[in-house]
DNA sequence: TGCGATATGTTTGCACTGCTTACATCAGCG
DNA sequence: CGCTGATGTAAGCAGTGCAAACATATCGCA
């Protein structure tokens, strides 16, 4: 319980775990399970009684990742508040997503950008209710449209948005204007609504 | 670095070692500089005279990528012959982008999924022209749209859609099937061509 | 021709990694 | 108190990227 003492047993060892990885992703550091254990004080071998491997370390920050992206995510949405037109939540949405890309770009790429193939780990559950989350949010905007196919346009989106922006594949800008590209990313398929038959 | 590259030792180590590379990415095995060189007949070492370090290598193989992927976009256009709607050419272009990462996951991944911060190098070099073919592509496709948006807008989307597939995130459906979900996404978002404003 | 310079490949070795095995320590409970 | 299981440590394995010293084949030039 004491949080001062350095007991041979360590309070809470998973937790403290994950919150050096996260803490060694942030700093770019290399992300390496050793690295890990010596940020928290501890021996090499011991992460090994909390987690299977490495790839267990891994989706357990990508859980914590899920988990953060979703409140931003939310609170996107909720800041807002009502809204005139169904374009501007969807922007803020994109907005968000890539600006958390952006912001934690480590955990952003553990989170995608890795295999993941076991089927029904934590880690796929998270990923999937952030899906339904998106779903949700994008379904009452635009009535009347194939909203599953849309949701996934507009998810794959963002999505390309934050990788695209990530790997450096487009011409570099101060990070203000990367809202503002995310903006007119939207802006420009929402266009198209006018746009003749 | 002569435009003959006849070498002496092994004949042409350098493409060799390109070649080793990529056979491992496809292989799915662990793509270690000195797997590449056991593949290649050669000292572990060997590699360093034809690439400072890993990541040069890397990028090497990520150029080569990048060709082939322009060469399938250029296919999947050409192959339509002239088409009644620009929604066609696009769909076509988002479909093969979608299938060459799914056809060939690790060797996108690295063409992509990387830091790759080297300002003016051959890898980014390469990934400029690939953007430049889907601009051409897509401007004459849609006029009197605000182009660079509605480029970056649909290539973020078809970039999005690969990443999403390659990392899992759809629900699994066979592969004939990633084809339908790219061309309803692009439908999805056509379809507000017609939708009120 | 001969011979040194240079490009290419090898050997060896270091520091690091993920991971395993055997052992040490502590908490909880009879 | 002592037993037991959970938790951490120490030591060591194979594999990695990389560097330095060494060896060799090919080229440029006398």
């Amino acid at each position: 319980m004491s949080t001062l003492e350095k007991s041979y047993h360590h309070g809470d060892l998973r937790a403290a775990l994950i919150a050096a990885a996260i803490e060694c992703l942030e700093a770019g550091e290399p992300f390496s399970l050793r690295a890990v254990a010596r940020r928290a004080g501890v021996s090499s071998a011991a992460p090994y009684r909390h987690f299977a491997d490495r790839e267990a370390l891994d989706s357990a920050v990508a859980v914590e990742g899920f988990k953060d992206l979703r409140k931003d995510l939310a609170a996107a949405l909720a800041e807002g508040g009502t809204r005139a037109r169904p374009e501007e939540a969807i922007t803020a949405l994109g907005v968000a997503y890539v600006a958390f890309a952006l912001r934690r770009p480590a955990v952003f790429r553990l989170m995608f950008g890795n295999e993941c193939d076991d089927a029904d780990s934590e880690r796929v559950q998270a990923s999937k209710q952030l899906h339904e989350v998106l779903n949700q949010a994008i379904e009452p905007l635009i009535p009347g449209a194939n909203i599953s196919s849309l949701s996934t346009a507009l998810w794959s989106m963002a999505h390309g948005l934050a990788f695209l922006h990530l790997d450096g594949k487009f011409r570099p800008e101060p990070s203000d204007e990367v809202a503002v590209r995310v903006q007119s990313a939207v802006a420009a398929i929402f266009a198209l609504r006018g746009a003749p038959e």
